[in-house]
DNA sequence: ATAAGGTCTGTACTTAACAACAGACTTTGA
DNA sequence: TCAAAGTCTGTTGTTAAGTACAGACCTTAT
């Protein structure tokens, strides 16, 4: 028996998202269109599910589509080119994670004042984040 | 002399957003707008400065304004109620940045290889952040 | 061999998150 | 004082990232 022709509808189903999402990132270059075949439908390559998988866990994070695209593209140019670019993403990033780890630090202080005592008539959130110990620090 | 009152251009420009953008922020109810006064101008609070600013800095974490209502609510609730929801997204952040962490890795490790020099032909973003690979297969 | 279901091309609709006016009113600075 | 600049209310426009068809065509299972 032949193993199914990975067509659009069976990557939507193994890449989780809407078959018109598919559509819809071939349209903005996002992944590359299969040629059509003389006869029947389009066939992709399996890669094609995890590039998909991996633009579905880059939006959480906080990258749009376009930046999800550089990342992409990291693999192919040369060498010094790349390297530059991937440091300045690792770099944002970094300040990604930083961020992060601040916004954590006050959920925990906020859970564990909360087991601890009452009044938690308010928090600290919002000065946390919106302290100027790091202003504007993001470029692009 | 009178220290200049918070109106809405001020506020805007020392939170670093179009006013137009503290304008949405009221209609969507993210913070609250003035009472106007009977004659005047309204007159903002200094903390919602901060406040846009927590708002300006998490959204490029991958939160949306929806998700930042909430965080910006758990000041407010009462403690055990608060406490499960500060749980849940403490959990969350802590997804985010285990996955950050992963997709900076394999950055520093295309960083390096590329620095060892020659052939970055192909490199393995795509494959570690695509996760847990059903690499192949696909169900119908 | 034919009905059911998948694909193709193209266009149009949707939602989130703003940004840009218009036209009237208010405040401020020279 | 009076023009420039800021504000108010309301409406409309924009971009990103999809989603939803329509109508024709192709494949597969019965």
């Amino acid at each position: 028996m032949m193993n199914k022709p990975l067509t659009i509808g069976h990557l939507a189903r193994a890449a989780d998202v809407n078959i018109e999402t598919v559509r819809y990132y071939q349209r903005v270059g996002l992944i590359q269109e299969p040629h059509k075949p003389a006869t029947g439908y389009r066939v992709y390559p399996a890669e094609t599910i995890d590039r998909i998988k991996f633009i579905k866990r880059a939006q959480p994070l906080g990258f749009s589509l376009q930046e999800i695209a550089e990342l992409l593209d990291l693999g192919d140019g040369h060498c010094d080119d790349v390297r530059l670019h991937a440091e300045e993403k690792r770099d944002q990033i970094d300040q990604q994670i930083r961020d992060l780890t601040a916004l954590k630090k006050t959920l925990d202080k906020l859970i564990t004042a909360c087991q601890s005592e009452n009044d938690a008539s308010h928090c600290p959130i919002v000065e946390t984040l919106a302290g100027n110990n790091n202003k504007g620090t993001y470029n692009t």
